[in-house]
RNA sequence: GGGCGGUUAGCUCAGUUGGUUAGAGCGUCUCGUUUACACCGAGAAGGCCGAGGGUUCGAAUCCUUCACCGCCCACCA
């Protein structure tokens, strides 16, 4: 058989994956009989923010290295693909793209949820085309969507089953992280600290206030209600649990002295004013000594009319100018002194965030037993499954990160002022009062009776991300899939998310079906560009893997994003390597040029082997095994170098060379020996390449002269 | 403040958990168009494995101190 000189991958590529989604091994119900122990990756689902980077196209090539090496070795394997509306990040993304503001929809939130579907629909359906193009043998048939009808039927049932077990509540005017610019609550991983200066105030609330303290934000001591000092300061120990009344900027406050241990008695005046409803840490403070919360900014980051008439409606940067203008002319303040101090950012809008407190908000309660699960609180759930091993996070060193995030784990506030989302299955009477709780009924549907309506707040996304594993497979209902797949083997993703998503998928794991999500969790690095940036838009030092793709062939791409790329760590790419494996593509394609040539149209099967093809195929057979070894141990750039190596120096260099004289050789005995051999080394170092390069693999071999061949996907692993 | 990672050839990175002369790709140099491949082959140059100290028969690998780069967490008001 004649081929062409060189491999076209483009010419390859797309015949070859219709011909794989043909044959709907895909789909692991369709898999010849004997693949019977269950193998399952639920795909992250990419945001349908934008087409697919390369970060996402890193998490395609080791899934589907994974699951084709799994695939071989007799797996009844599922990969389920999906994305995700990703509420807060695509409502971002669209305003940023149509450059239109949010507050030209006012009052028109159906209008502009169809036009974020929009905008959303037609990201994912590149985002599908892109991932056929990596070549992903993912399960089309199982596609999902965070926006189902199933998916959000699966979100209503969990938030139910957790409000009814007690771990869902409504806070009544606990202090969230707002983002005045993006005008929505916050969780606290969802905020970024900037590195800054601002300056510490040494000051008194009035010139006979026995207690000088400190502060970075002066603007909000008008809505003090006590000062904290260390209970064993002997400067202060007198005032303890004595209240003065000051009349402070206009403002009538009553301060109250508390002793609370959580206060640095060496830091400023060792005194710390306390402001309940505009810090977290005040806030927790207010509760151990129950003060009195004044709310002071409102959700604009403007005063309210509680601040007095000197700040009221001012944006809280002029009032802090014109606080500290007053206090210097009444001479209150002691002392100013440049300190550091992060400024906390929301992560997606890039607004500094404001705590203050707001009702009707839901949250989960990380701290409560359990009666379902044995009476063990959500943190204990969290920290057992990993430190007894049940699930094994790759690189090792993020268990301990992971561990770290637990220990300072606070309620997971999950309601968002987003529009763009799943509305949590409540219900209410409006008008919403704004000092008080409401009466609120959980249902998936509308309560009976006058003047029900759902929620408008839409849940976290995370929220919906963390049922991934199991909301896909069927569940709340007990499907064939969900007890065959779950949990599922391995959850790969990017390091960046473990706390927003890997996390969450073990609570939510826990706690609604009570066992794991996955056993192993295989984190890797972020991809870089050559110079070690970050790749991102505003950069422009974006590569398109489907450009690359386009230039290179799938095959070069997949090989040049897994070689070097070791677990846990980021990883450069540039247009050179991808180019040195498109070079492979082409050598191994005349390697089997060279093989088609030398061989008869029929291979003697019964021919001896001489001595030295036995030992050929001995150390293949070696080499066969260390393989499966680093492939078993998720070392996967390990492997695809090996495998490389073997093919390019040793096969072609060596074996190939040397073979020249053997199957022009006269002695019959040697030649049949000498094909055979050859033929026998291509077709297993076709296999194994085959996870990591899938199309040229499965093109030569569908041309090798062998009898009763399927599709090199599903032929067997060399063992 | 707490923790983590990196530092190996000009560049980008491996080095499978202590074992012969430290590897790959790209780049550089020399030679070669022999019918698999010039997207190639043959060969070469290039590394006190960040610095110091220690453990060991033996260290890029283990311990320790330090330097620089990067990241995560906490949020001292």
């Amino acid at each position: 058989m004649e081929l062409p000189k060189t491999y076209n991958p483009k010419e390859t590529e797309e015949r070859i994956y219709k011909l794989w989604e043909d044959s709907g091994y895909f789909n692991p119900d369709n898999l010849p009989e004997k693949h019977k122990t269950p193998f399952a990756i639920i795909l992250p689902p990419p945001n349908v923010t934008a087409a697919l980077h390369m970060g996402s196209a890193l998490m395609l090539v080791i899934q589907d290295i994974m699951i084709r090496f799994e695939r071989m070795r007799g797996k009844k394997t599922l990969w389920l693909p999906g994305t995700d509306h990703a509420s807060i990040a695509t409502e971002e993304k669209f305003l940023k793209d149509t450059k239109v503001s949010k507050r030209d929809y006012a009052g028109k939130r159906q209008e502009f949820i169809d036009l974020v579907t929009e905008f959303a629909l037609k990201n994912q359906k590149t985002i599908l085309k892109q991932m056929r193009a990596m070549g992903s043998s993912l399960d089309w048939s199982r596609l999902k969507f965070t926006l189902n009808p199933d998916s959000i039927n699966a979100v209503h049932e969990a938030f139910i089953r957790m409000h009814d077990m007690g771990l869902i509540y409504m806070g009544s005017g606990k202090v969230v992280n707002w983002d005045p610019k993006g005008q929505t609550v916050v969780s606290d991983d969802e905020i970024e600290y900037e590195p800054g200066k601002t300056i510490l105030y040494i000051f008194r609330y009035a010139k006979d206030f026995p207690i000088a303290i400190s502060t970075t934000r002066p603007e909000t001591k008008v809505g003090d209600t006590a000062v904290a000092v260390h209970p064993d300061d002997e400067r202060y120990k007198k005032y303890v649990n004595k209240t003065f009344d000051v009349n402070f900027a206009g403002v009538n406050l009553s301060i109250k002295i508390v002793g609370d241990p959580f206060v640095d008695p060496s830091f400023g005046t060792g005194a710390l004013g306390v402001t309940p409803a505009h810090s977290i840490i005040d806030s927790e403070i207010a509760s151990r000594h129950n003060l009195p919360t004044r709310q002071v900014i409102n959700e604009y980051a403007r005063m309210s009319k509680e601040a007095g008439q000197l700040l009221a409606d001012k944006k809280t940067t002029e009032a802090r100018e014109i606080l500290v203008d007053h206090l210097r002319k009444q001479g209150l303040i002691e002392k100013e002194e440049i300190i550091d101090q992060n400024i906390p950012r929301a992560q997606r809008s890039g607004g500094i965030i404001e705590p203050l407190p707001k009702r009707h908000q839901f949250f989960i309660n990380v701290n409560k037993p359990i009666k379902e699960r044995g009476n063990k609180t959500i943190r204990e759930l969290l920290k057992e499954v990993v430190e007894d091993g049940k699930i094994k996070i790759l690189p090792e060193r993020f268990e301990r990160i992971y561990l770290n995030w637990v220990d300072n784990l606070r309620d997971w506030s999950i309601s968002r002022q987003m529009w763009y989302g799943i509305r949590p299955p409540v219900w209410y009477k409006p008008p919403v009062p704004v000092d008080s709780n409401i009466e609120y009924k959980v249902s998936k549907i509308k309560p009976a009776g006058e003047g029900w309506e759902q929620f408008n707040d839409t849940l976290d996304t995370w929220f919906s991300s963390g049922l991934w594993t199991f909301s896909t497979l069927g569940w709340p209902k007990q499907t064939s899939d969900l007890t065959t797949y779950h949990p599922t083997n391995v959850l790969e993703t990017a390091y960046d998310i473990i706390f927003f998503w890997v996390a969450r998928m073990i609570l939510m794991s826990k706690v609604l079906i009570g066992d794991i999500p996955f056993k192993t969790v295989y984190l890797h690095g972020l991809v870089r560009d050559e110079k070690g940036r970050k790749i991102s838009k505003s950069l422009g030092n974006n590569i398109d893997p489907l450009d690359m793709a386009e230039q290179y062939g799938t095959d070069a791409v997949r090989m040049a994003m897994i070689i070097g790329t070791s677990v846990g760590n980021d990883s450069k790419v540039s247009p050179e390597k991808f180019k040195a494996y498109k070079h492979f593509a082409n050598k191994l394609w005349n390697i089997a040029r060279f093989t088609l040539m030398s061989l008869p149209d029929e291979i003697d099967e019964k021919a001896d082997l001489t001595e030295k093809d036995k030992n050929l195929l001995k150390q293949l057979a070696e080499l066969s095994e260390d393989i499966t070894r680093d492939m078993e141990e998720f070392r996967f750039y390990l492997a695809g170098e090996k495998i490389y190596h073997y093919i390019w120096h040793t096969f072609a260099d060596r074996i190939i060379e040397e073979s020249k004289n053997k199957l022009n050789d006269n002695d019959s005995e040697i030649k049949k020996s000498a094909q055979k051999t050859i033929l026998r080394i291509l077709t297993t170092s076709l296999k194994l390449l085959h996870p990591f390069m899938p199309f040229v693999t499965e093109e030569i071999y569908s041309k090798l002269p062998i009898k009763d061949k399927k599709l090199l996907m599903i032929e067997d692993w060399p063992a």
